[in-house]
DNA sequence: ATATTTTTGCGTAAATTTTACACAAAATAT
DNA sequence: ATATTTTGTGTAAAATTTACGCAAAAATAT
């Protein structure tokens, strides 16, 4: 026993954290977000950004200031997906791990920035990870897959205006497949969620590709009603 | 400070509880198995069967091992689905609380033995309940009526062999709407996840129904190729 | 016992949804 | 300039879902 150690209780009390899996977009391929670990365990190895909950904060609030303070991503809305609790998971004492995950525009990260650590990669080009991180990982791919199905959580990886081809790539990124790009069309556009940006003369000849952006409202309405969003 | 308070640590740790929300179904409505608590807080009232976590279990023994201890119900499979940390939500100290649910027959418990304080009560008729459990069981249910419309939980609340009005009850139980019943069956059928149990020759005229049993071979296959069991 | 109501098996037509696929103009790359 | 890629547009066929009918057997009520 070292130091002070002045929180004492009567039966032993695992300690909590929060990870995240913030994933990313650039068009063409999903990336991840990870930080450089400075300290043991670990140290040196690649993981998932996030860290010891205080006593006064929930899961989430834990979270998202983990995320700030170690990729200075700001305000992300994080979802929690699983908790972590294998006996061995940590080596330094029982730690159990609440894992959340999220989706940012690249463009929200100064990934690289050396002042952070944090850097994205590729889904199919990962370091090994920390602790159980890629499983971790692994898992909330796995559940963005299955949620993306119902509610356009995706949309938060493209800019505020998009062209139909831009979300295509998103979704057969996600989901690893192909579609149909003329199916694609048409079905997006009937779950009526979309909204044409304003540009272009409806008619007009060109192919300048029409942007959309989507419309939280019609999409609200259309939940109620309950729908899906189907693939 | 009281006692002895030898588990000492040199941040606060929160206790960790495993809470489980148990389905069962009466062959017309959902049912869910709660216990009168004993010991404040909350005393006499209702609760979600659960209890700390030990320093050498994970959740999933925990929530098992809780779920003897309370109900007698033995080896059940338990499935986490989200994790309560809001700052106050048990008066004695910071616990979090990670909630599991489970399917499971109602002959399985001696429901109303006194021995154990469980008791099966109806979804439209719950009590007060402790903590944040009214939250709790909402959002199990909720879980459940997403998932049974991917995977072919339900099953576990019916016994081994069972007519094709007695799996339209439960589903339609479990989501709250009506189906035709003849689509219903050739939905179900054409899923390819059902036996029909030995008894009368194919083709025999008669009106009692026929039985079915789940085959989870068919269904594992059936996975594997990655289908959908929709509604 | 008899009549009435409910349940069960089986099947078909219509409506809807999904899938497959072609072509030319505009934009981009070489 | 020329070749290649991307974009807008539409339709016919296939598959799926939905709505409903009917009579015999079983259960229930009288």
């Amino acid at each position: 026993m070292n130091q002070q150690e002045k929180f004492c209780y009567n039966y032993p009390h695992p300690a909590v954290t929060c990870d995240c899996v913030i994933f990313g977009f650039d068009g063409l391929n999903l990336k991840v977000l990870l930080i450089e670990r400075g300290i043991e365990p670990y140290a040196g190895a690649w993981a998932l950004p996030g860290g010891f909950m205080k006593i006064d904060e929930t899961a989430e609030s834990c979270a998202r200031r983990e995320l700030e303070e170690e990729t200075g991503l700001r305000d992300v809305e994080v979802c929690q997906f699983h908790t972590y609790t294998a006996i061995d998971r940590d080596p330094r004492e029982r730690v159990i791990t609440i894992a959340h995950y999220a989706l940012v525009k690249l463009s929200e990260v100064a990934g690289g920035d050396d002042a952070s650590r944090a850097q994205w990669f590729a889904l199919d080009n990962l370091p090994n990870l920390a602790f159980d991180h890629t499983a971790i990982l692994l898992r909330a791919l796995k559940t963005l897959k299955e949620r993306i199905v119902f509610e356009p959580v995706g949309f938060n990886l493209l800019p505020e205006v998009f062209t139909m081809s831009e979300l295509q790539n998103l979704y057969e990124a996600i989901l690893d497949v192909r579609f149909d790009r003329r199916n694609f069309y048409k079905k997006m556009i009937k779950l009526g969620m979309l909204t044409e940006a304003p540009g272009r003369e409806p008619g007009t000849p060109s192919r300048v590709p029409v942007k959309y952006s989507f419309n939280p409202e019609q999409y609200d309405m259309l939940k109620s009603k309950g729908f899906r969003l189907e693939f």
